[in-house]
DNA sequence: CGAGTCAAGTTTTACGTATAACGTCTCCCG
DNA sequence: CGGGAGACGTTATACGTAAAACTTGACTCG
């Protein structure tokens, strides 16, 4: 397994500087104000410059007791959203001195087996989204601080928890739906089991189905362009009168949705209004715009991140959901006239 | 820093089950065969779930020496492409007893500062994708075995190359359009410094630009649905005769390009034709759907982690470029007569 | 019966780092 | 001039694991 030659150790930059290994620990990490001279910690780092040194992470982390380096558990990475994420937690990480590495679930959004067979990194701590019971209790077992993201704060077996106002984006769908007039409404649901998405319906049975005069069908699809066109082609194919809005659990299943409605020669928003979730780069790539609710990721994975060190210096985590916001595009008009 | 008691030790799995620490060792790393009694291993391993044993990585990457742990260099994930070059690096590096961990690049495609400060694991290896080669030379001076995506084969100071057959992509959408007769071509081309796109202006300029009769433009933009069309609007609405066809850098540009054409009050592909490059999700979300090219991510991580592994064995990577096809689609078709 | 073999362990060591604990040497002040 | 106080280091140790080297006892076989 040997490249060429060995990686040279901290011994051996304390050998070619003519000091201690104790001292070139000392200055390299910084330690060293009025315990080594200037111009021997100077000669201490040429050397090192010289031989190319890079302590031996394994070594101090074994030292240490710590890793500094925390895992972030999220679905396939499919959509630009948990890039997202990743970007808000590893930029807070990094001003803590933090790393952050990245285990996307193999099989999708849903349980992940065993995040740490794979990545393999000692760690520090954990921050977990959208993941089923039984792969919670398998990193729990692990003892790890955990913060989940988007997850039911009474089910999480104790562990902090960091949502996104899914429910108040929700409800300024419906809002904006019912106002423009909407009353046949039909809801493309993922179907995929995760908190994050029974808070949508929950919250749309709410909202619609107990307005008088409303009627509020559920149908529910694989997170995928062709599986979310599928089944709405299937439940607009349908007898009876047709839903005038079509509201879906995010931007993919939009996209989706808008295929079947052009295949059946609907048009967007004149017989149809279709509205999103997340706000993608594809909620503007389709014709017309998408009326989405704007999650912002990188402030979610900042507070999942802030949450997480919380926890490991013992203190209370910051409460409160991140606010979302409906944008309003092309995708939405008043009902034509029945 | 210690959140409750003290994760236990090997050693405390040894006092538990009356055993010595080597010989923890040796069942749990299951070399025990003719060394302990099957009844005495059986304690151990019964020991060990007890107390929810779990080996300290450090120490044990410290002792061996590697860490079967390799990082994966990306772009930042703002398409799905990269997702399944994991996927497929993840697959092989899960057969041969590796872990993946992703370090995707903050500042978008283009350099990464220090993806070591970071991704603060211990490494064996390192897969990079798309870099300049500034970092590239960072990473070298660390000595790691390095396997490189996508990058010149000649500038790459000796690295392993896996590239997909980007070139034959590039030929391939060359020839559909010509035969399909265009011959006033415009190439929306990425914007930024990467071998990969340096390679689709070259075969572009080769295939097009040198026949006869043919007229090939080339406008730059970001990879961003926005600049794309901001840039593709301009040029298409410059004086002189308008192009009949635009070949995209890859498909986020082509969406930009849709939007472009749109707004000009021209239709794809009766006014023009637009192709582009990966065959994302996204490829199929327009309308009309996308004539591209299909790029295997999954196969071009597998790709490159066959490659490393090689590399650590130090065995021959495998040769030869990975396969591409054109996919067409609604967007292209016969320019109309003029 | 004595040497060799084998099973079933144990003792010991090393990996590279960070840091506590321990010297020196010099200077300075009462 | 004696000793306390820095300045400038060094020595020694522990982190948890894997594995080489060693021990012990029982059994085999010529």
């Amino acid at each position: 397994m040997a490249h060429g030659s060995t990686r040279p150790t901290s011994r051996d930059v304390a050998h070619a500087a003519g000091v201690s290994q104790a001292a070139v620990s000392l200055v390299l990490g910084d330690k060293w104000r009025g315990r080594v001279s200037e111009t021997t910690a100077e000669r201490v780092r040429e050397a090192a410059r010289q031989l190319g040194y890079r302590p031996n992470l394994a070594a101090r982390n074994l030292r240490l007791g710590h890793t500094r380096t925390v895992l972030l558990v999220v679905p396939a990475l499919t959509t630009e959203f948990f890039a997202g994420v990743y970007t808000g937690a590893a930029r807070i990480a990094a001003q803590n001195g933090f790393g952050v590495v990245l285990y996307p679930s193999p099989e999708g959004i849903g349980p992940a087996r065993d995040p740490f067979a794979s990545a393999q990194a000692a760690l520090d701590g954990v921050i977990a989204s959208s993941m089923a019971a039984d792969a919670l209790t398998a990193i729990r077992g692990d003892q790890l601080p955990l913060v989940m993201l988007d997850s039911d704060p009474q089910g999480s077996l104790g562990a902090a928890t960091v949502n996104l106002d899914i429910t108040d984006g929700v409800r300024q769908v419906a809002e904006h739906l019912l106002t423009l007039g909407h009353r046949r409404i039909l809801h493309l649901a993922a179907d995929v089991p995760s908190w994050t998405f029974d808070v949508r319906a929950r919250e749309l049975a709410a909202r619609i189905g107990e307005v008088p005069g409303t009627s509020l069908l559920t149908i529910r699809a694989p997170i995928s362009i062709e599986g979310a066109r599928t089944a709405a082609e299937t439940a607009l194919s349908a007898k009876g009168p047709r839903p005038t809005a079509i509201i879906c659990d995010d931007d993919k299943l939009a996209a989706g949705a808008y295929k079947a409605v052009r295949r059946l020669g609907l048009r967007i928003p004149d017989d149809i209004s279709v509205t999103g979730l997340d706000d993608l780069a594809l909620a503007t790539a389709i014709d017309p715009e998408l009326t989405t609710v704007r999650l912002d990721a990188e402030l979610f994975g900042e507070r999942g991140m802030q949450a997480l060190l919380a926890v490991l210096e013992g203190r209370e985590p910051e409460a409160g959901d991140i606010p979302v916001q409906l944008v309003v595009r092309g995708s939405t008009a008043p009902p034509s006239a029945p």
